[in-house]
RNA sequence: GCCCCCAUCGUCUAGUGGCCAAGGACUCCGCCCUUUCAAGGCGGCAACAGGGAUUCGAAUUCCCUUGGGGGCACCA
């Protein structure tokens, strides 16, 4: 391979980084990085009233948090910068130039009113409805004229009428043929002097390099344009990849109705940035082995030749699962800083900071990173250990303590508890006594215990909660559930 | 309407003419483990859209039909 591999991804800042978004910029940022080559960010900001610099952050940090990282970008800057289209205008101008003198565009009247009628009357008529090519024909010194008069004109690119169809290859698709007869002379420079979308992008990723380009299936039927532009401006077009879209469960385009769409409000949902990334890179691309893999796999291991043609459709539940898979894997510390924060914010962990010290929540981290999918169930599971009156769950008190010897068995924890000494297994030893004296069932001195100090039959397990409760209020519950007992009767 | 793409379990996919009475993962359902919930282990349900053609042989090649999607703008 004689050139090195440039592949970038061009996100619109007119919103946040959309998942259908992220995933493209996964699949470049890896091919990028399997080959060595280069991933450029640009911001496709040619839409003025929709685009604002917010978003643009939004999007950087979006991708940074994912953990991907560019060579040339609006921050990171490169040699064939600016990185925004916005200030890219006199490349855009100087490439129009190019055209002019190589007799590759011209200067078109029709005003937007009148194309829409001939448009409307084509496809009344069932014919082709792109532009007639009227202005084509208009001689240059008569055009030139009506320029220097100031009349209203936008450039069109002049389409080679003996080119023959435009077949592209493309990595993922194979080989494709549009029919040249199916092009018309689309609209290259506005009647602002403002590039269309189709003439910035090949513009830009002539100029910067670009060797090939990987985007949605979307894009497929715009390429042939983008051929013809590549070809007017005497340049080799890159090598094309499309890649089936994200859809929702319904079979549409994911959008905002089949639930979130951006990667910040997965992000907040408690989902981890490896769990989303190893699960948006599986939609479209697999491995014969595994499913669950790391950053440094993909990028080893990824081929566009693997890529799939199909759609996939966006599953939470795999998602979800994926960021359980991620969870269990952590460390207690890495747990318990990414915990830390929620906690907080949840006002869990301001008031009785003396007992919860680093110590006594690296014990927790394993007991609840087991038992949840996403970050943020983690308040509900360890509420209890934080409060200091306990409300026991209605349905948890009737299923449990309401039994038969429930409050004796009760007693008689609490006066083992009293005793013995604060591990787990110590803990679990005087409790098993308990119901061999008491000829109680296990489960019930078990349970009853749970929902006494925790307040719901569903917990983290019971000897290590009662640990890190403290002797101190695990028996104050215990005689607190004794007495609701009484009340009850 | 015109042009283009896609089509394997509910979902993501493996499969590139015989190794496929189609494999894995998620989900779902059993069982085991077990003081709860999880996790884990074991097992199960479940698919080549339909029709032709090529071939000794087709999930794999070709054609048609059907279904889905995308594009056809002075949006990106």
């Amino acid at each position: 391979m004689s050139d090195t591999v440039r592949v970038r991804f061009a996100p619109s800042p007119t919103g946040h980084l959309h998942i259908g978004g992220a995933r493209t910029a996964i699949y470049n940022w890896a091919f990028a990085r399997h080959h060595g080559g280069s991933f450029i960010l640009r911001i496709d900001d040619t839409d003025k009233e929709r685009s604002t610099d917010e978003n643009t952050q939004a999007i950087l940090s979006a991708m940074r948090w994912l953990g991907l990282d560019w060579d040339e970008g609006p921050d990171a800057g490169g040699e064939f910068g600016p990185y925004s289209q916005a200030l890219r205008k006199g490349i855009y101008d100087q490439a129009l130039n190019e055209l002019k003198l190589a007799g590759n565009t011209y200067p078109c009247f029709c005003d937007s009113a009148l194309l829409e009628a001939k448009r409307e009357t084509a496809r009344a008529a069932k014919k082709y409805s792109g532009y007639d090519r009227t202005c084509r024909n208009i001689p240059a010194h008569e055009s030139e004229k009506r320029i220097a008069a100031e009349e209203p004109h936008v450039w069109r690119i002049k389409t080679p009428l003996d080119r023959g169809d435009i077949i592209i290859d493309d990595v993922i698709r194979g080989q494709v043929t549009f029919p040249l007869s199916a092009m018309d002379d689309f609209v290259l420079v506005r009647t602002d002097t403002s590039p269309t979308y189709m003439f910035a992008t090949v513009v830009d990723d002539w100029h910067m390099g670009i060797t090939h380009i990987i985007r949605g299936d979307d894009h497929l039927s715009n390429t042939p344009r983008q051929v013809i532009v590549f070809e007017a401006l005497g340049a080799k077009a890159p090598v094309f990849a499309h890649m089936g879209l994200i859809f929702g469960p319904d079979g549409k385009r994911l959008s905002k109705r089949h639930g979130a769409t951006s990667v910040e409000s997965y992000r907040e949902m408690g989902y981890l940035p490896e769990a989303l990334l190893n699960y948006l890179a599986l939609l479209g691309w697999s491995l014969d082995e595994d499913n669950v893999f790391d950053r440094d796999t993909l990028v080893r291991r990824f081929e566009l030749s693997r890529v799939s043609k199909n759609p996939a459709v966006w599953d939470i539940g795999k998602l979800e699962w994926m960021n359980g898979v991620y969870l269990r894997e952590m460390t207690a510390e890495e747990f318990i800083s990414k915990v830390l924060p929620l906690l907080q914010d949840a006002g869990l962990i301001a008031g009785d900071q003396a007992s919860h010290s680093s110590d006594w929540l690296l014990e927790l981290a394993p007991l609840v990173s087991e038992r949840i999918k996403r970050l943020d169930e983690v308040v509900e599971m360890v509420a209890f250990l934080f409060t200091d009156d306990l409300v026991i769950d209605e349905r948890s008190f009737d299923a449990v303590l309401a039994k038969e010897g429930a409050s004796d068995a009760l007693e008689a924890v609490a006066s083992a508890l009293n005793e013995v000494e604060m591990t787990p297994e110590a803990v679990e030893e005087a409790m098993r006594e308990v119901h061999g004296k008491l000829e109680l069932k296990p489960k019930l001195v078990f349970q009853a215990t749970r929902v006494a100090v925790t307040g719901s039959t569903v917990s983290p397990p019971l000897f290590e909660s009662i640990v890190l409760l403290g002797r101190e209020r695990a028996l104050k519950r215990v005689w607190a559930a004794v007495d609701s007992i009484k009340k009850r009767r």
